[in-house]
DNA sequence: ATTTTAGGATTGGTAAACCAAATTTTAAGT
DNA sequence: ACTTAAAATTTGGTTTACCAATCCTAAAAT
């Protein structure tokens, strides 16, 4: 049927259309949370699509928790009712790849918030954890090489410590981002990698003291520099 | 080969295997950020599972972005170091289902910070599309009628317009877990919901407003209820 | 010696066939 | 009529086969 390999510009537009025909259904169908949607098999002939396409549109609507698939059963309407389907979908299918910016924006704000929470929650196995990435990155940097990914290993063991499972998950989605535009900018150049010695170290400090506040503080001025730069980029 | 059907948690620790075995051998056979990995065919043969599994881990690293494939070419290892890689896959796997407590406290931290860059960033559209969830709010609430999907989306419309792709993205990850829980713990019972209209009302005057400060405090106050019951939750 | 080109091998993507669990329908038993 | 059991159908998951784009090799052309 299909004769020839799809880009991935025209995949996403495939799996768009099914997205909003899976939309259109539930609306006309009138389908409340815990319905059952048409087979896979059936969604694909009547969308005239793949059943793989279908498959992974489902897949997507499952990761953002507006659909369920059951084993030998069905896929099911997830149990949040059709006004929040709605309105999330229309969000979903509008979604692009974030910004640098955005990227850093909520860099900032979540690890303000985990620097804080880290120093009221760390375990003495959380700071093991943040002191070998420490040691890690100040090692990289006395041998003047390039240590940005020791770098985030350390914020990323901070935000382990605060023993919040989402904002954790949070700071490993933003990661990679953060890395390949550091790569791009340049922004880890010069004497910042010397500073980030002392700026980790001072965190690191606040929280082994359970000190909240000043955890919090450090790593505000720790972004100071990145924060000025982000802003001003274009 | 495969003669009966895996749970899912059966399913998750195949994953968890495969996820392993690609990072033992990015380790061992020393791959650097741009190299391709094995073909799924031969991990799938070499991990002793199917193919199937082989691609569905696939996705899930490269929805982390750690690996990229490229059509009739290769899986390629991301341009972020093995050091990063090791660390994130330790800490993917680790990964568990997020509590509520996890998913509220990080809310409340994401949308005292959209308010503000929404009244700082909000366009005429913007508002439009807030004033509109609003006021499906405040008819259900006169109705006596449940509004939690109603209120959750004029909180999205904040985030929309706060111009953060990253921090709408993560909104919509966390909602539908907010709702399931709202519903399980009946959050959203009582006079709550006509508190809630003078509320939204306040933050929504304050964005339109451009008045930063005043809406990130009008969303405080409106979490004041709910933070206090999910830091008593257990 | 270098570049070009052609053919075969490899690859991720896709379609189709197949499986067993789950569901529905049917029929048998009481 | 109602309950129970069994057979047929439906379902998401899995495996297999196949496709065209890409990559690799090496021979041919300059």
């Amino acid at each position: 049927m299909k004769l020839q390999v799809l880009t991935i510009h025209e995949n996403q537009k495939v799996q768009k259309l099914i997205i909003r025909g899976i939309r259109d259904l539930i609306n006309y169908k009138n389908l409340e949370p815990g319905d059952k949607l048409p087979s896979e098999r059936m969604l694909s002939e009547k969308f005239n699509v793949s059943r793989s396409n279908v498959r992974e549109a489902i897949q997507k609507l499952e990761f953002y928790g507006l659909l369920k698939s059951k084993p030998q059963s069905g896929t099911f309407v997830a149990n949040i009712g059709v006004t929040a389907m709605n309105g999330m979908i229309e969000d979903i299918l509008r979604l692009d790849e974030p910004d640098f910016k955005s990227l850093v924006e909520t860099r900032i704000l979540l690890e303000l918030k985990t620097a804080r929470l880290a120093a009221l929650r760390r375990t003495e196995e959380d700071l093991k954890s943040m002191e070998e990435a420490l040691q890690a990155y100040n090692k990289k940097v006395m041998n003047g090489e390039d240590a940005v990914q020791e770098d985030l290993l350390f914020h990323l063991a901070i935000a382990k410590a605060s023993g919040n499972s989402t904002m954790n998950t949070f700071m490993l989605i933003i990661i990679p981002g953060i890395i390949t535009n550091f790569q791009k900018h340049h922004v880890c150049d010069a004497g910042l990698a010397q500073r980030g010695i002392r700026d980790h170290q001072a965190i690191f400090d606040a929280i082994q003291d359970k000190n909240p506040q000043l955890a919090k503080q450090k790593m505000k001025e720790h972004f100071k520099e990145l924060y000025n730069y982000c802003y001003n980029l274009e």
